[in-house]
DNA sequence: ATCCGGGTAATTGCATACAGTATGTCGTCT
DNA sequence: AGACGACATACTGTATGCAATTACCCGGAT
C-alpha cells in the first residue's frame, strides 16, 4: 500500500515556507560550538535560489498530511495512527512524528499525550474566532499595503483579480478558493511586514480549511468587494483600504455563520 | 553534566499550552481506527481536571530549551548540536528533535536542512515587524476585553497593577516582566477569544524575548498606560481602550528603537 | 599566497527496537 | 445481572543504530 512515496514526492515538494535552505550571512556568533563556517566573500549580492536541497521527509510528509486533511480524507476527530500514516506515506514513524509536532502548534492536529494525535476538530466558537483574528490582521495587512503599493503592484493585483473572476464565471471552485488565498497572500506581501505575512498565510490556510463550503455562494459579492478594495490601495487611501478589508472579512465571518445555520437544519 | 535532568523536571513542569491532556467529548467520528472510547455517563458535569498526565519529555525539553534561549544561555545564531542538548537534559535525541521541530514554527529557531537547529537571529526589521504585529492583536484584544469585562475582572486588573507598579518601585526588573506579562495576558483572556489569546501569547513571549532589556526604563510610563488602559476597561469604553492599547504597544515599539540606536552608538 | 582538491570528522536524517501506558475484553465474584 | 479485576492488545514515547550529507582541514598545484 505504499504506492503514495512516489505521489508525495510528485505533488507535494514545493517546499513553501519555513525550513530555510539559505546559509545565512556568516554572522559570527559569540557562544557557539565552534565557528564552523568560513566567510566568503563574493557571491554575496545575487540572491541566487539554491536548487535541490534534499527536501527532508518530514517536509514532505507535512505537506502531504496538510492536504489529506484539508480535502477531508482525513475528518476532523480522526485518530491518526503514526504506523498508519508512515505505511501510507512510505516513509517511518519519525518523519511523521516531526510533522505532527509542526502540525500540533500550527493548529491542524491534536496531540494527546500516551494517546496520539488526532485532526482537530473545530467548534464553530472557534471558526469564529479565527476569522476574527484573521479580519485584523487582514485589515492591518491592507492598510500596510496601501501605504506601499507601486503602479506594479496595483498592476499585478488587476491580474489577480481577473484570474478570480473567471474563475469564478466558469463556476471553477478549485481555482475560486486558489484566486482567493493568492490575492490575500499577494496583498499581504504587499504590506511589506514579513512577520505579518506568515501569520495571515497561516491562519488563511486554516480558514480556507473551514470556509471551502461556502466560497461558491460568497463569490459574487466577495470579488466585488475585492474591487473595491484595490482601488483603494491603488489610490493609497489607506482608511478605505482598512474599511474595505474589515467589512469584507467581516461579511465573510458572516456568511460562515449563515451557512452553519443552514446546515444544522 | 547530566545535572540538568533534575533541574528540568523541578522548574519547567507547568504544561502551559497546547499538549491538551483533555479527554474529547467522546465524539463519534466517520473514519477512525475504531471506536475504542467507551461512554460513561456520569461524572460528566464537573469540570474535574485531571491529574498528571505522563507529561511528555519533548514538553519538558521545549520549555527548557526555550528558558536556556531567552535567559541568553543560548545566543541568537549558535548552532544547536541535538546531541549535546539531549546529553545536556539527559535525555536521548528523539525528544529533542522535536521540541525543535515545535520551537521552528513558533520563530525561537531556525531549521536549516541537513545542517541542525540555530537560535533565530532576529534583525531589527523582524523585531519591528513583530511589535507591529503585536499592537494589532493586543488592541484588538483590549477592545475586546473592554466590551466584555465583569466588575470582578476589573478588580482583578487592579491587582495586576498593583503588583506591577510594586515590582517597579522595588526595581525588580524581572518581577516587572513578568507582571507585565500577566496584565497583558489577563486582557488578552478577558477578550473571549481563545485563538486571539494564544496567538497574542506567542507574540508576546518572543517580544518579550527581544526587549527584555530595555523593561527598566520604559516601566514608569508604561504602567501609568496600565492604568488608563484598565480605566477605560472598567468603563467599558471600547473605542478608549483600543486607542489606549494602540499607542501604548506603540510607544513600546518606539522605546525599542531608540535604545537600539543607543546600543549601536 | 591563493585557489582547488581529497580525505576525515562531525552531524543530521531516517529507520528500527524496546519499554511504558492506555484501552478493550473476558472471566469471576457478589 | 452488574461490577470489579486480571489479562491481552494496540499504540505511543523514548532510545539507539546506521547511512548520507555536510563542513572542516590540510596538502598540492597554479
Amino acid at each position: 500500500m505504499n504506492f503514495a512515496y512516489n505521489n508525495l514526492y510528485a505533488e507535494s515538494i514545493h517546499l513553501t515556507d519555513r525550513e530555510v535552505p539559505v546559509n545565512q550571512p556568516a554572522v559570527p556568533f559569540p557562544g557557539g560550538t565552534g565557528g564552523r563556517r568560513g566567510s566568503r566573500a563574493a557571491l554575496s549580492g545575487a540572491a541566487a535560489k539554491r536548487v535541490e536541497r534534499p527536501a527532508p521527509l518530514r517536509q514532505a510528509v507535512y505537506e502531504a498530511l496538510i492536504e489529506l486533511i484539508v480535502n477531508r480524507t482525513l475528518v476532523p476527530g480522526q485518530h491518526l495512527v503514526e504506523v498508519e500514516l508512515a505505511e501510507y506515506l512510505g516513509v517511518s514513524r519519525q518523519p511523521v512524528r516531526e510533522a505532527l509536532q509542526r502540525l500540533q502548534t500550527e493548529g491542524w492536529v491534536d496531540l494527546r499525550p500516551a494517546q496520539g494525535a488526532f485532526v482537530h476538530l473545530p467548534t464553530e466558537e472557534e471558526a469564529d474566532q479565527l476569522l476574527s483574528v484573521r479580519g485584523v490582521l487582514e485589515t492591518h495587512s491592507a492598510r500596510l499595503a496601501a501605504e506601499r503599493a507601486t503602479p506594479e503592484d496595483v498592476e499585478q493585483l488587476w491580474e489577480l483579480q481577473e484570474a478570480g473572476v473567471a474563475a469564478l464565471a466558469a463556476e471553477d471552485v478549485e481555482g475560486l478558493v486558489t484566486a482567493n488565498a493568492a490575492l490575500h497572500a499577494f496583498i499581504s506581501r504587499l504590506s511589506g511586514n514579513t512577520v505579518l505575512a506568515e501569520m495571515i498565510g497561516t491562519v488563511d490556510r486554516r480558514v480556507r480549511w473551514y470556509y471551502t463550503p461556502i466560497a461558491r455562494p460568497r463569490g459574487n459579492d466577495a470579488w466585488n468587494e475585492h474591487a473595491e478594495l484595490i482601488k483603494a490601495i491603488a489610490e493609497q487611501d489607506v482608511e478605505a483600504a482598512g474599511r474595505i478589508m474589515t467589512e469584507h472579512t467581516g461579511r465573510t465571518r458572516q456568511a460562515y455563520h449563515e451557512r452553519q445555520a443552514v446546515a444544522e437544519s
